[in-house]
DNA sequence: CTCCCGATAT
DNA sequence: ATATCAGGAG
Protein backbone atom coordinates (compact mmCIF):
# COMPACT_ATOMS: atom_id res chain seq x y z
CA UNK A 1 0.00 0.00 0.00
CA UNK A 2 1.46 3.65 -1.17
CA UNK A 3 2.20 5.37 2.00
CA UNK A 4 -0.24 8.10 1.59
CA UNK A 5 -2.95 5.41 1.84
CA UNK A 6 -1.53 4.02 4.65
CA UNK A 7 -0.99 7.36 6.46
CA UNK A 8 -4.82 8.25 5.65
CA UNK A 9 -6.02 4.36 7.66
CA UNK A 10 -3.88 5.36 10.40
CA UNK A 11 -4.97 8.72 10.86
CA UNK A 12 -8.91 7.52 10.66
CA UNK A 13 -7.81 5.39 13.57
CA UNK A 14 -6.14 7.78 15.62
CA UNK A 15 -8.93 9.73 15.27
CA UNK A 16 -11.22 7.33 17.08
CA UNK A 17 -8.58 6.56 19.31
CA UNK A 18 -6.79 9.98 19.96
CA UNK A 19 -9.87 12.54 19.29
CA UNK A 20 -8.30 14.98 21.83
CA UNK A 21 -4.73 14.58 21.48
CA UNK A 22 -2.83 17.98 21.91
CA UNK A 23 -0.20 19.42 23.97
CA UNK A 24 0.20 18.49 27.16
CA UNK A 25 2.13 21.09 28.09
CA UNK A 26 0.69 23.77 30.62
CA UNK A 27 0.59 27.33 29.20
CA UNK A 28 -1.08 30.32 29.02
CA UNK A 29 0.36 32.22 26.06
CA UNK A 30 2.85 31.97 23.08
CA UNK A 31 5.64 32.92 26.03
CA UNK A 32 5.18 30.12 27.74
CA UNK A 33 4.58 27.28 25.53
CA UNK A 34 8.17 28.12 24.27
CA UNK A 35 9.77 28.14 27.60
CA UNK A 36 7.58 25.49 28.09
CA UNK A 37 9.17 22.96 25.18
CA UNK A 38 12.82 24.49 25.66
CA UNK A 39 12.57 22.74 29.30
CA UNK A 40 11.24 19.57 27.69
CA UNK A 41 14.16 18.84 25.57
CA UNK A 42 14.94 15.08 26.99
CA UNK A 43 12.20 15.75 30.08
CA UNK A 44 8.47 14.44 30.20
CA UNK A 45 6.12 17.02 30.02
CA UNK A 46 4.95 15.94 33.13
CA UNK A 47 7.66 17.05 35.07
CA UNK A 48 8.21 20.24 32.96
CA UNK A 49 4.59 21.08 33.85
CA UNK A 50 5.28 20.43 37.66
CA UNK A 51 8.33 23.17 37.27
CA UNK A 52 6.33 25.65 35.31
CA UNK A 53 3.39 26.20 37.59
CA UNK A 54 5.94 27.95 40.11
CA UNK A 55 8.01 29.02 37.70
CA UNK A 56 5.56 31.06 35.69
CA UNK A 57 3.68 32.45 38.77
CA UNK A 58 7.37 34.27 39.25
CA UNK A 59 8.31 35.07 36.20
CA UNK A 60 5.62 36.69 34.54
CA UNK A 61 7.14 38.05 30.83
CA UNK A 62 10.18 38.19 28.76
CA UNK A 63 11.49 40.80 30.55
CA UNK A 64 11.34 39.26 34.35
CA UNK A 65 13.22 36.55 32.96
CA UNK A 66 15.92 38.29 31.29
CA UNK A 67 16.61 39.70 34.20
CA UNK A 68 16.83 36.88 36.31
CA UNK A 69 19.31 35.76 38.20
CA UNK A 70 21.20 33.30 36.48
CA UNK A 71 22.19 30.59 38.81
CA UNK A 72 18.49 31.40 40.66
CA UNK A 73 17.07 30.54 37.41
CA UNK A 74 18.96 27.62 37.09
CA UNK A 75 17.78 26.37 40.56
CA UNK A 76 14.22 26.86 39.23
CA UNK A 77 14.26 24.48 36.83
CA UNK A 78 16.97 22.19 37.77
CA UNK A 79 14.82 18.99 37.87
CA UNK A 80 14.09 19.00 34.19
CA UNK A 81 17.77 18.08 33.49
CA UNK A 82 19.91 19.87 31.53
CA UNK A 83 19.35 22.69 33.75
CA UNK A 84 22.58 24.93 32.60
CA UNK A 85 22.09 25.20 29.23
CA UNK A 86 18.11 25.73 29.51
CA UNK A 87 18.87 28.63 32.18
CA UNK A 88 21.41 30.32 30.11
CA UNK A 89 19.27 29.52 26.89
CA UNK A 90 15.32 31.03 28.26
CA UNK A 91 17.61 34.25 29.88
CA UNK A 92 19.13 34.58 26.16
CA UNK A 93 15.68 33.78 24.49
CA UNK A 94 13.94 36.68 26.29
CA UNK A 95 16.81 39.19 25.77
CA UNK A 96 16.39 38.54 22.08
CA UNK A 97 12.64 38.86 22.30
CA UNK A 98 12.49 42.09 24.10
CA UNK A 99 15.57 43.50 21.70
CA UNK A 100 14.28 42.44 18.30
CA UNK A 101 10.56 41.40 18.70
CA UNK A 102 9.22 43.90 21.23
CA UNK A 103 8.94 41.33 23.87
CA UNK A 104 6.71 39.24 21.92
CA UNK A 105 7.31 35.78 20.53
CA UNK A 106 7.95 35.47 17.22
CA UNK A 107 4.90 33.38 14.74
CA UNK A 108 7.58 32.57 11.75
CA UNK A 109 10.15 29.46 11.50
CA UNK A 110 12.81 32.05 10.76
CA UNK A 111 12.87 33.88 13.29
CA UNK A 112 12.09 31.12 16.16
CA UNK A 113 15.13 29.31 14.76
CA UNK A 114 17.74 32.15 15.60
CA UNK A 115 16.53 31.49 19.15
CA UNK A 116 18.98 29.76 21.66
CA UNK A 117 17.50 26.32 22.95
CA UNK A 118 14.69 26.46 19.92
CA UNK A 119 15.17 24.18 17.23
CA UNK A 120 12.80 22.86 14.31
CA UNK A 121 10.96 20.53 16.66
CA UNK A 122 10.89 23.44 19.27
CA UNK A 123 9.62 26.09 16.58
CA UNK A 124 7.09 23.54 14.99
CA UNK A 125 5.34 22.97 18.77
CA UNK A 126 5.47 27.20 19.03
CA UNK A 127 3.71 27.36 15.48
CA UNK A 128 1.18 24.34 15.90
CA UNK A 129 -0.11 25.24 18.87
CA UNK A 130 0.35 29.09 19.83
CA UNK A 131 -0.32 30.59 16.55
CA UNK A 132 -2.10 27.98 14.26
CA UNK A 133 -0.05 27.50 11.77
CA UNK A 134 0.86 23.35 10.38
CA UNK A 135 4.04 22.10 11.49
CA UNK A 136 5.52 18.20 11.72
CA UNK A 137 7.01 18.30 15.10
CA UNK A 138 9.44 15.60 14.90
CA UNK A 139 10.82 14.55 18.83
CA UNK A 140 11.63 11.35 19.83
CA UNK A 141 8.32 9.69 19.34
CA UNK A 142 7.39 11.06 16.20
CA UNK A 143 10.90 9.82 14.82
CA UNK A 144 10.56 6.11 16.04
CA UNK A 145 7.19 5.79 15.12
CA UNK A 146 7.70 7.02 11.65
CA UNK A 147 10.64 4.29 11.53
CA UNK A 148 8.84 1.38 12.61
CA UNK A 149 5.60 1.92 10.69
CA UNK A 150 7.42 2.19 7.59
CA UNK A 151 6.76 6.34 6.84
CA UNK A 152 9.93 7.28 6.57
CA UNK A 153 13.60 5.38 7.03
CA UNK A 154 15.53 8.09 7.64
CA UNK A 155 17.20 8.97 10.60
CA UNK A 156 18.08 12.79 10.76
CA UNK A 157 14.59 14.40 12.31
CA UNK A 158 14.61 17.17 10.15
CA UNK A 159 14.61 14.50 6.88
CA UNK A 160 12.12 12.63 8.79
CA UNK A 161 10.28 15.89 9.03
CA UNK A 162 10.27 16.55 5.08
CA UNK A 163 9.04 12.91 4.58
CA UNK A 164 5.98 12.95 7.13
CA UNK A 165 5.56 16.80 4.90
CA UNK A 166 5.11 14.81 1.75
CA UNK A 167 2.79 11.73 2.70
CA UNK A 168 0.81 13.94 5.56
CA UNK A 169 -1.95 16.55 4.90
CA UNK A 170 -1.00 20.20 5.50
CA UNK A 171 -3.91 20.63 7.52
CA UNK A 172 -3.01 17.57 9.89
CA UNK A 173 0.71 18.04 10.51
CA UNK A 174 -0.18 19.51 13.96
CA UNK A 175 -2.70 16.74 14.94
CA UNK A 176 -0.58 13.80 13.62
CA UNK A 177 2.21 14.87 15.64
CA UNK A 178 0.30 14.79 18.48
CA UNK A 179 -1.19 11.93 17.80
CA UNK A 180 2.18 9.93 17.12
CA UNK A 181 3.31 10.85 20.53
CA UNK A 182 -0.06 9.92 22.44
CA UNK A 183 0.45 6.30 20.31
CA UNK A 184 4.40 6.38 21.41
CA UNK A 185 3.93 6.86 24.90
CA UNK A 186 0.49 4.49 25.58
CA UNK A 187 1.06 1.54 23.11
CA UNK A 188 4.15 1.90 20.95
CA UNK A 189 6.96 2.58 23.19
CA UNK A 190 10.68 3.11 22.90
CA UNK A 191 11.29 0.16 25.17
CA UNK A 192 8.39 -2.59 24.85
CA UNK A 193 6.04 -1.61 21.94
CA UNK A 194 2.84 -3.14 22.88
CA UNK A 195 2.07 -4.78 19.34
CA UNK A 196 -0.89 -7.02 20.91
CA UNK A 197 -3.09 -3.96 21.85
CA UNK A 198 -1.62 -1.60 18.48
CA UNK A 199 -5.09 -0.74 16.40
CA UNK A 200 -2.69 0.30 13.30
CA UNK A 201 -0.81 -3.33 13.23
CA UNK A 202 -1.69 -3.93 9.69
CA UNK A 203 -0.36 -0.91 8.63
CA UNK A 204 2.93 -1.00 10.64
CA UNK A 205 6.07 -2.93 9.15
CA UNK A 206 7.33 -3.62 12.45
CA UNK A 207 4.18 -4.27 13.80
CA UNK A 208 3.62 -6.84 10.64
CA UNK A 209 7.08 -8.40 11.46
CA UNK A 210 6.43 -8.77 14.62
CA UNK A 211 3.50 -10.65 14.48
CA UNK A 212 4.40 -14.63 14.63
CA UNK A 213 6.41 -13.13 17.93
CA UNK A 214 2.99 -11.98 19.72
CA UNK A 215 1.11 -14.42 21.93
C1' DC B 1 30.22 12.57 16.93
C1' DT B 2 29.96 14.41 22.04
C1' DC B 3 28.13 16.95 25.74
C1' DC B 4 24.53 18.71 28.59
C1' DC B 5 21.67 16.25 33.16
C1' DG B 6 17.57 15.02 36.59
C1' DA B 7 13.71 11.73 37.30
C1' DT B 8 11.56 7.54 36.47
C1' DA B 9 10.35 2.85 34.50
C1' DT B 10 12.17 -1.57 33.69
C1' DA C 1 22.29 -0.90 36.45
C1' DT C 2 20.46 0.99 32.33
C1' DA C 3 17.36 3.04 28.96
C1' DT C 4 14.44 6.74 28.15
C1' DC C 5 11.91 11.09 28.51
C1' DA C 6 7.63 16.02 23.09
C1' DG C 7 16.40 18.11 21.87
C1' DG C 8 19.82 21.39 20.78
C1' DA C 9 24.54 23.12 20.23
C1' DG C 10 29.46 22.73 19.37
Amino acid sequence: MEKKERVKKIMQIFDNDYEDAKCTLDYKNPLQLLISTQLAAQCTDERVNIVTEKLYKKYKNAHDFANADLKELENDIRSTGFFRNKAKNIKETCRILIEKHNGEVPDNLEDLLKLPGVGRKTANVVLGNAFAIPGIVVDTHAKRLSNRIGLSCNTDPEKIEFDLMKIVPKESWTKFSHQLVFHGRSVCKARKPDCKNCNILEYCNFGQSQKENIQ
